[in-house]
DNA sequence: ATGATAGTTCTATTGTTTTAGAACAAAATT
DNA sequence: AATTTTGTTCTAAAACAATAGAACTATCAT
């Protein structure tokens, strides 16, 4: 069993988050895991599909920044957005970013 | 007198905005507008001091992003936060940047 | 007028990022 | 056992970004 590096959510930093988040392959696949919950890889949809390799690439810089978690399960890897620790750590910060990319939830509430 | 290009700030894009501000010197740059207002380029400090043309480069992209107003008055270059619009544009997003930069203002609110 | 000040523009270097093809590995299915 | 599925690692190309030196422009002060 394959073991992922995850950093421990003190050493985040807020510049690899929003650095993370600048790209619109990553900020769907953020927006995505909150939509959703837990993923596989192959369950993200992109606008235009790239190739796997270059999502293994999006998927560790997220994971680098703290964004998200993966978890090796089979064949499968089980990604999940790190919400609750983010949000303790920055508290407001995934909620406004989700909500200004028009995210359903989150913006649903702000719009009414 | 010269005119500078800004966006409107409908035309603002969440990802060029969390682009720029993961840049540490812009994020800086950003800070000290959110503690002084108004500064001109030679006012703004630099953990490393930076060159000019260095920080002309950063005003631009923060201006490209929507983030910052530059004035130009005489010899000198007046830059403000875009604030207000961005408050208007993305609500609470700007905040929770600021507060997890550790910004004295915003971040002593929320630390007690 | 001369000089100093404030900042830009041009150009170049160095390094980083996005992208993906090809080969690979491990688990699941037949 | 052979094949399919799921995703990684390696390698490389092309695009982009951070940095700053040098020359420049415009304003202000003497």
């Amino acid at each position: 069993m394959k073991t992922v590096f995850h950093p421990s959510i003190k050493e985040v930093r807020l510049e690899n988050i929003l650095y993370a988040l600048s790209d619109p392959v990553r900020l769907s696949v953020v927006q995505q895991l909150e939509e959703q919950g837990e993923m596989t890889c192959g369950q993200f949809k992109c606008a235009e599909q790239k190739g796997k390799s270059t999502m293994t690439h999006h998927f560790k810089v997220l994971r680098d920044a703290g964004l998200i978690h993966t978890q090796v399960e089979g064949r499968e890897h089980l990604t999940t957005l790190r919400r609750k620790e983010l949000d303790a750590r920055f508290p407001g910060l995934l909620s406004s970013i989700l909500s200004a990319a028009g995210i359903l939830k989150t913006a649903a509430k702000l719009r009414r």
